[in-house]
DNA sequence: CTGCACCTTCCCATCATGGGAAGGTCAAGC
DNA sequence: GCTTGACCTTCCCATGATGGGAAGGTGCAG
């Protein structure tokens, strides 16, 4: 399968695909003749593998050690669920400060009236001496 | 004063101000005869409030229109209210993407015995074909 | 006069992602 | 066989916000 297939299938773009490559988070593969890759379904499992740990908000250095805890039979789940856990508290910990920026701009803005006049509660916050 | 002080006035690192000026955020400043940034109060001022926007989340595109809402004097606060309403609206998502990712991934982990044996749901999960 | 803290500009790095250029390959249709 | 269009290749550049660091100038205190 080629490249375009291979994104498709896995819901990785080709970029990100070939970018992965260099940073040797994939595996070189097989060329053809024209210099075009050439996967086989095994890269397709590990492509997806990527996609899942991406979409749970792994970064890349994660995903290159949650490749390497899948590979490797001989680690405890031990070893994957305190690296699971040290994303969770980072994620939590992320959408937290982000809830609370959220929450003070929404009181400032309920302060605000909103209407024609220029006096606004929001400025007025912001320009604090 | 120059921009060392500022920077530690303003809490925007020097680097920062400098950058924020680049890109026309902040006023080119006066220089003294040794091409060294030479700031007032005014500047201050100004790069305060940047700095409090950026602490409510705000982006350089928006920190620059809110600039602009705080030097018209013409403009409602209805203007700054929107922008601000909006701002929380993209902040809340992203607030509530990233909780949800992280319950979801910490759902997975408490489903991981996490002892000695390699079997894993993360993992299983992960490579789910 | 030396040393040190500060300043200047310039280039490069991050992280994940995409855009686009210049050029090669392949298969389908005429 | 030739054209066309979709695909592929590599390479460079951009994003946004921030910092690191180099090479060199300034200013003040001892």
């Amino acid at each position: 399968m080629q490249i375009g297939e291979l994104a498709a299938a896995s819901g990785v773009s080709a970029k990100m695909i070939r970018h992965y490559e260099s940073i040797g988070l994939l595996p070189r593969p097989a060329r053809r003749d024209s210099g075009y890759r050439d996967y086989g379904p095994a890269d397709l499992h590990r492509v997806k593998f990527v996609r899942r740990a991406k979409d749970l908000g792994f970064s890349v250095e994660q995903m290159r050690e949650l490749l390497r805890l899948w590979a490797d039979r001989s680690r405890t789940s031990a070893e994957v669920k305190s690296l699971a856990l040290a994303h969770v508290a980072d994620l939590e910990h992320r959408a937290e400060a982000l809830a609370e920026v959220a929450g003070a701009l929404r009181t400032l803005a309920e302060a605000c009236h909103g209407d024609d006049r220029p006096d606004c509660p929001i400025i007025h916050e912001l320009e604090r001496r």
